[in-house]
RNA sequence: GGCGGCGUAGCCAAGCGGUAAGGCGAGGGUCUGCAAAACCCUUAUUCCCCGGUUCGAAUCCGGGCGUCGCCUCCA
């Protein structure tokens, strides 16, 4: 039994579909008015391993995740660089996507756009006004909070307090300065659709009450998003689609953390390292995936990285126990103990961590002390080794399935580990003379040759019978001043 | 000011009523000419503070303090 945690409800509850085996999923996708970075990424990756962990526990999963491409900010964006609205998000869609397949993120099913809605919105909009819950002024539409008498029920706000603490400027058009914009009116230079009340843009909250009734239906299982956007943007979209069907859309509405990125004075400026194809030319994909993943995706991230250089320096156990037994096979030794009990676990434990509100986190323990328990076992040597190597093998492939840590994900970013960066010649052939002085033990100059080399950026790591060169690098970028 | 999180070892972080997962780092060890790499072992009598409930609390309740998010565009 799956458990999930539903924000409306303050509580974890058991995962029970509409439709037997089916799940149906809607999650916020991103306004592409400027690059990706690692906050877009957090939901991305946390939805992907949702959405293989359903898989993997046989249900049929539906996943839709939209683009707003056209809104404000876009055409502040457009209007700065001289281009069209659709340019600016063309190829602000086209990085994000780019760095999610870097990611390992398996594609929604369906990526609706805004600009590909028109029509349903219009009509949505257009029946809330024929219903009263909505009235037009001068081109705008905007929605009437108080015919929902229920509202703010998902933020916990009730509607006297937020009266009282009106930050919200009283437009001039609104009856009641809690009332939001389902259509706004275009001005001559900015986009704009033919609407019965002129023509406009759609507001921001209505596209994902049209484009997830419209691909998932009127009820559908799991609504996703930033915490963030819990007010206004999905008070708003409650409301207006609990007018529109007259009952809730949304069975479990799903939040995760933000990435908080203080400590690297992250701004909307970017510009300082967090931008994800950026982050990926200097850290596996692999780790930057399973970063995201290593903490619940319900807690906060507070970016650093560090803390990205730590979690990648563990995944490397995991990957490096990897390549230590993928080559292995069954085994026809009958052997065992109580380690082969605990190696034999391993899967139901990983995946009862993930049935437990998805928790990554406690996944991703089981996976360490999985090999740790392997590296026991196999340092004895004998048949119980190949055996032991042969149920990790099995249970790092089931847990990759899910977690994403072991194939480096095609992509821009070369995966660190993995890369073979090419050893210049005259640092081959210092090698070659060095490792003839140390069979003569000349160690005092072999030494020193190391040491002029580590100067160079290479290290060296001398093995029994070879010597190898590492490429050191800087494990992050550097930062502006 | 209102609403909602969070505060667990040097750092990151699970656990959310039954007696502290995991990772990084650090210390010790195996291997090695040494070093590195790799691997093994050790590393919180205690969970921000003060009260309370309970046979029993990191976990529940009340009150503080700190911190983050939202209330305006944000994943």
């Amino acid at each position: 039994m799956i458990s999930v945690y539903n924000t409306l409800t303050r509580s974890k509850e058991p995962l029970r579909p509409i439709v037997e085996g089916q799940v149906s999923i809607y999650v916020c996708g991103v306004t592409p008015y400027d690059h990706a970075h690692i906050g877009h990424a957090r939901p991305a990756v946390v939805w992907d391993a949702i959405k293989r962990h359903l898989r993997r526990r046989g249900y049929v999963v539906r996943h839709v995740q939209n683009f707003t491409d056209i809104d404000d900010k876009l055409i502040r964006r457009a209007a700065e660089t001289g281009e069209s609205v659709e340019a600016v998000a063309a190829r602000y869609m086209a990085e994000y996507q780019e760095a999610m397949a870097a990611l390992g993120v398996i594609p929604p099913d369906f990526m609706p756009r805004v600009t590909d809605n028109l029509s349903a919105i219009i009509d949505f909009v257009g029946q809330l006004v024929a219903r009263d819950f909505a009235y037009a002024r001068d081109g705008d539409v905007y929605f009437r909070v108080g015919r929902m008498a229920d509202y703010g029920k998902l933020s916990g706000r009730d509607r006297e307090e937020l009266r009282a603490g009106a930050r919200v400027e009283p437009q001039e058009n609104k009856e009641d300065p809690q009332d939001f914009a389902l259509w706004k009116r275009a001005s001559a230079d900015e986009p704009g659709w033919e609407s019965p009340w002129g023509r406009g843009r759609p507001g921001w909250h209505i596209e994902c009450s049209v484009m997830s009734s419209r691909y998932l239906g009127p009820r559908f299982d799991l609504h996703g998003g930033g915490i963030d956007l819990v007010f206004p943007h999905h008070e708003n979209e409650i409301a207006q689609s609990e007018a529109y069907y007259g009952h809730p859309s949304v069975n479990v509405w799903v939040h995760n953390g933000l990435v908080t990125l203080s400590s690297v004075k992250m701004s909307k400026s970017l510009g300082n390292g967090v931008e994800l194809l950026d982050l990926l030319r200097h850290y596996q994909a692999t780790a930057l995936r399973t970063y995201l993943l290593s903490v619940h995706y319900r807690t906060p991230i507070e970016f650093s990285f560090e803390a990205l250089q730590d979690w990648q320096t563990g995944l490397g156990r995991l990957q490096a126990m990897w390549q230590e037994v993928q080559a292995l096979g069954p085994s026809s030794a009958l052997v065992g103990g109580e380690w082969l009990e605990d190696l034999w676990g391993f899967e139901r434990r990983f995946l009862a961590a993930l049935d437990d509100d998805f928790n990554t986190a406690r996944a991703f323990a089981e996976c360490f002390e999985l090999v740790r328990e392997a590296r026991r076992v196999r340092a004895q040597g004998g048949q119980a080794a190949a055996v032991a190597g042969y149920l990790t093998k099995v249970g790092l492939a089931a847990a990759n399935e899910i977690l994403g840590f072991l194939a480096p994900q095609p992509g821009p970013a070369a995966d660190f580990g993995s890369e073979r960066q090419e050893v210049p010649t005259w640092v081959s052939m210092l090698l070659a003379v060095r490792q003839q002085a140390r069979q003569a033990g000349q160690y005092e100059w072999a030494d020193r040759v190391r040491e002029a080399l580590r100067e160079a950026g290479w290290g060296i790591e001398d093995g029994r019978t070879e010597s190898r060169a590492i490429p050191l690098r800087p494990s992050r970028p550097t930062q502006e001043a």
